[in-house]
DNA sequence: ATGGTATATGATCAAAATTGAATATAATCA
DNA sequence: TGATTATATTCAATTTTGATCATATACCAT
């Protein structure tokens, strides 16, 4: 959880997409890797790469594990906040992400029977 | 100058180092080489990967070429300047490069006559 | 137990990034 | 002009990163 560290981790349009959809709600790796359209190992290993720099925790939920914006960094680095709520938040591509994801969610609904993992 | 690209070029510990001396002046090769000690073929190409960022920009007088920070990815970006102010402003790391900067600037003076461009 | 689904990880390959050494270019100064 | 200084760039070697495929693991349902 070191500054360099985390800038990197930022550093991929994968991995910044990722955080983006956390940024709205917390997903489990298949949700994910159908909006994001990508593989699942290699969603896998992104979230795994945001995870280790500290940006983002799991929580295991019966067979699903689903991921969130670690709130910590954001205390720690204050960029991220405004890197979360203002710079991603206005941009186009990722407002985009985020359209396919309320599709995603009115076609499929929730992984698990749970209650949304959003707070 | 997109998001990512300028991340990327953020994410790495000597050009992070460089942009938090910018962050306090404009500075020139010869000037950051000497404080952050890194080869000058180094540095130059770090701040040519800044710059390909739209993060700083050069601007040559006489012999020397001064960089600075580029205001306009800091209207683009927001979260650059939260970066700059809050978190390398306070990081342990970047304030004893600044230090440095100091010694350096009592000992060694401008390199070149004319005025500082801090401004 | 068996089979199916979700996720992680190991191995491998290609592409990209980093670095040092040497060289090229441009400006200055004697 | 020729020497010197500051900076950029090229080349080659190395390291890191990202993607894919295959496999392993964990959990669930029947």
């Amino acid at each position: 959880m070191n500054l360099t560290r985390v800038l990197k981790a930022l550093g991929d349009e994968t991995r910044l997409s990722i955080v983006s959809l956390l940024r709205v709600e917390n997903l489990c790796v298949c949700e994910i890797e159908a909006i994001i359209q990508s593989s699942q190992s290699n969603v896998s290993r992104h979230l795994a790469k945001l995870r280790d720099a500290g940006i983002i925790y799991s929580e295991k939920k019966a067979q699903w594990v689903y991921y969130g914006i670690n709130k910590d960094i954001i205390k720690k680095y204050s960029f991220i906040k405004t890197l979360l709520e203002e710079d991603l938040a206005n941009h186009p591509q990722y407002q985009h992400d985020i359209e396919k994801l309320k599709i995603y969610r009115e076609q499929n609904g929730e992984c698990g029977v749970l209650e949304n993992t959003g707070a």
